[in-house]
DNA sequence: CTCAGCACTTAATCTAGGTTAATGACGGTG
DNA sequence: CACCGTCATTAACCTAGATTAAGTGCTGAG
């Protein structure tokens, strides 16, 4: 249990940091969050599914993704230590989440109540920070995302994940890299080398 | 002149109304906005170059697009009547633009200073409440962008932009929608009739 | 050790949409 | 009126990536 505060402290310290505020008053949380462990590919979130936690990744990785009709699905982020795989678009229209949820790896999350967020996040100033910087964060993320489907070539969108990703190396299976990059698995395969030896 | 102030009480109940809440103290701002008249085509932001203004629109149309490097440009997004056609990510990052921003009718804009603006939405309550909400409203937006891009066929794509966009109904030229679904025009011109005939 | 399952590769074929280029239909202007 | 520029259409061909279907290699459970 002491553990437990271990973790939530260490978010406390790792969100202040990446909102760039010192934050002493944090409120007291302990009752509405929860550290759990759970194993590789376990489902945190089915998309069209009321969102009940956000999860701070204390450490593995997990992914965010969209599910098409007939079944594919198609890799919207991945998430590693220190970030929430939050769900804000939910938040802020009250909506079943467009998205699920997965874990990539056995990981160790922090659990954080939907409810307690959404209350939290209109009265505790610290939190409120955390949204609003979180909302400016996804719109920078959503925006580049979009320029990059838009207007760059499969082998373009490969070698700019390459960079963008570069902390998550070697830990992300190749085919949801390929759906990530909004193609097939054949089709990275086919093209990996020739992509990654050629310049531009 | 008192045209210019009525504009501008129109803008501040406009966005009230849009961010759900009944604001009375907005700051004086007349020193820091104009109201211009703009003829269509008209390029008010060049993509790469600083952000000087943002620009609320009273009457027209006018949309933001990316440019790739080939000098193909890519739509991004259309605003009409009442939106404020804005930079946030580049207020955020304080960048560049991303994207360039053309008028597609002669237009009467009220043109907001990028500086002031920055200090309004940090400093006055009113103008933060349009910042916060603005973020929301953007992540929103790029959320379902990024799903529809991904996941949605141009077919499915064309049929989702004529719901979404149905206020614009003939306002935009075919091969501005063709660009902002992502294929050519020819493309568009090809499959329209056979798109819209059909069920789903 | 063996087998099953999963990630990845390879290759043949198919298709949506791109490219290029020619043709029309307007609407504004000299 | 004739001319031009802009947008839409059409058609012939091309290409990136999808689809399908075998295969390979590794790993982990029995």
């Amino acid at each position: 249990m002491s553990m437990e505060i271990d973790y939530i402290l260490q978010m406390q310290q790792e969100l202040s940091r990446q909102i760039g505020m010192e934050i002493e008053d944090w409120p007291d949380i302990y009752d509405s969050v929860k550290v759990i462990d759970v194993e590789a590919k376990h489902c945190l979130q089915r998309a069209g599914e009321a969102v009940t936690h956000h999860y701070f990744v204390v450490s593995g990785l997990v992914r965010l993704f969209y599910q098409t009709r007939n079944g594919k699905e198609l890799n919207k982020a991945f998430y590693g230590e220190n970030y929430i795989a939050g769900n804000l678009s939910a938040l802020i229209l009250n909506d079943p989440s467009r998205f699920s949820v997965e874990t990539l790896e056995p990981c160790k999350l922090i659990e954080l109540s939907f409810n307690k967020f959404r209350s939290l996040y209109i009265h505790s100033p610290p939190w409120q920070g955390v949204f609003n910087h979180g909302c400016q964060m996804m719109l920078i993320r959503n925006e580049r995302r979009e320029a990059e489907l838009l207007t760059m070539t499969a082998k373009q969108r490969f070698l700019q994940f390459n960079r963008n990703f570069s902390e998550y190396q070697g830990r992300i299976p190749q085919y949801h890299i390929a759906s990530y990059l909004g193609i097939t698995p054949e089709a990275l395969s086919k093209h990996k080398k020739q992509w990654l030896s050629s310049t531009e």
